[in-house]
DNA sequence: CCCATTCCTTGATCTATGTCAAGAAAAATA
DNA sequence: TATTTTTCTTGACATAGATCAAGGAATGGG
């Protein structure tokens, strides 16, 4: 549970609500409610009816799509900070998608209804969220390209480079998630990563070390990903 | 090129704008300059500085991501009464994908500054453009569920019976894009496509009569779709 | 209305990646 | 720390779908 202060002080540095006027965002923390999830423990399941959006504290949420069979492809990983679920909020759908607490979560929840009339009050909150979900339509215009337009090693690849630019290091990262989510996330099985992991390794162009991921030769990895792997 | 008057008419009836007060509407009306588009033309690249977005007023659009070796993925088709290239207007990054018109089109081209501006001022526009974002953001959820999670007769499957509920029948639909635009819009190429149309047919689903798709046993259509295919 | 261009189909072949299986490693929990 | 559970890796194999090629059908611009 955030006490009133933890709140505003967490909302003001939120994509979401940071440069709102202070009047509002005390508006705002008021309607929010606090919601603690367990790892492993689910928010909300794809066709629920919502009643509005959560903004993660702290802790890390997947969002993913769910198939007959049981094979999952994740369509975003949030972490503190970030809003997810809204898109039902702006047209009573239910929601799209499962979502799943990857580890102990805390976050707020806003209302629906509570949420929209503030919005109406404040135009500048409204853009602030036009901006959040114009973000994520081009994170999903890119996800669509990657699924159809490449190859695996070509996709793991630009992974392991957003993750490089997200830590500000060019030598090393750090994977922030099991490497099975990690499949799941780039479209593709725990024992092809697993072998593409072993490949790149195989070519010097990383070193995987657990969870670290070394890059040996990070200009190298997009390109050398590009072109047809003939070595088994 | 639309008068004052047509303008409005339009604007009054497309999902953006419709329900919106006549003073803003002329507010809108005044903003929107009108761009027409020949067969074929592009009209915005991936990577263009955006300085407004569009509404079709006529004609068919595609915005699709391209690959270095050309292919292409259709990310989505417009039709009358759509917006379409707003996600750079409210974050200030260019355009990403590529926008062609599938044949002779004619748009509303909307300044961003200036309708930024219509926005600030005008909670219930925000709203409205929020439902629409959102609803984008859905369709791409499906489209990556699609292209990760299904196969490509289950993928056609789900387009045929989607076109079907869009043309309010169920006994045949008529495809509105050539079948070659209908393979990158599923993420395979024509030939796959057309060798399950094929298959399709031998299994008396459907019948291919050009660009008319006669639906035989619309039930049976995606349950069978599901099953892999066996018979060559 | 006709010719040129674009679009579609079918066959033959190739390959990236999925699936099944089983042991190894790592991590969580008691 | 031990032990139970989860996660990861590697091998063997299967297959959906891509690509190349070439003939045939449809379409639309002049």
């Amino acid at each position: 549970m955030l006490d009133a202060q933890q709140k505003i002080t967490f909302l003001n540095q939120s994509v979401l609500f940071q440069g709102i006027h202070p009047a509002l965002l005390q508006r705002v923390a008021d309607i929010a409610l606090t919601r603690s999830f367990a790892r492993g423990s689910s928010i909300f399941f794809e066709g629920d009816a919502a009643n509005g959006f959560y903004l993660l504290v702290q802790g890390q949420v997947k969002v993913f799509k769910m198939s007959l069979e049981g094979k999952e492809q994740i369509l975003h990983i949030f972490g503190p900070g970030q809003p997810f679920g809204e898109v039902p909020v702006f047209h009573g759908e239910p929601f799209p998608a499962h979502a799943v607490s990857l580890i102990a979560s805390t976050t707020l929840f806003f209302p629906r209804q509570e949420f929209i009339a503030l919005l109406k009050a404040a135009p500048d909150l409204a853009l602030s969220m036009l901006a959040v979900l114009s973000r994520r339509l081009r994170q999903f215009a890119s996800q669509v390209e990657s699924l159809s337009l490449k190859e695996v090693p070509e996709r793991l690849a630009q992974h392991l480079l957003y993750l490089a630019e997200k830590q500000g290091r060019s030598d090393a990262v750090l994977l922030d998630i099991p490497k099975g989510q990690l499949a799941s996330l780039l479209g593709t099985s725990p024992e092809t990563l697993s072998r593409i992991f072993a490949q790149m390794s195989n070519q010097g162009l990383i070193r995987v070390e657990g969870k670290t991921i070394w890059l040996l030769r990070p200009q190298e990895l997009l390109r050398s990903s590009l072109s047809r792997q003939i070595f088994s």
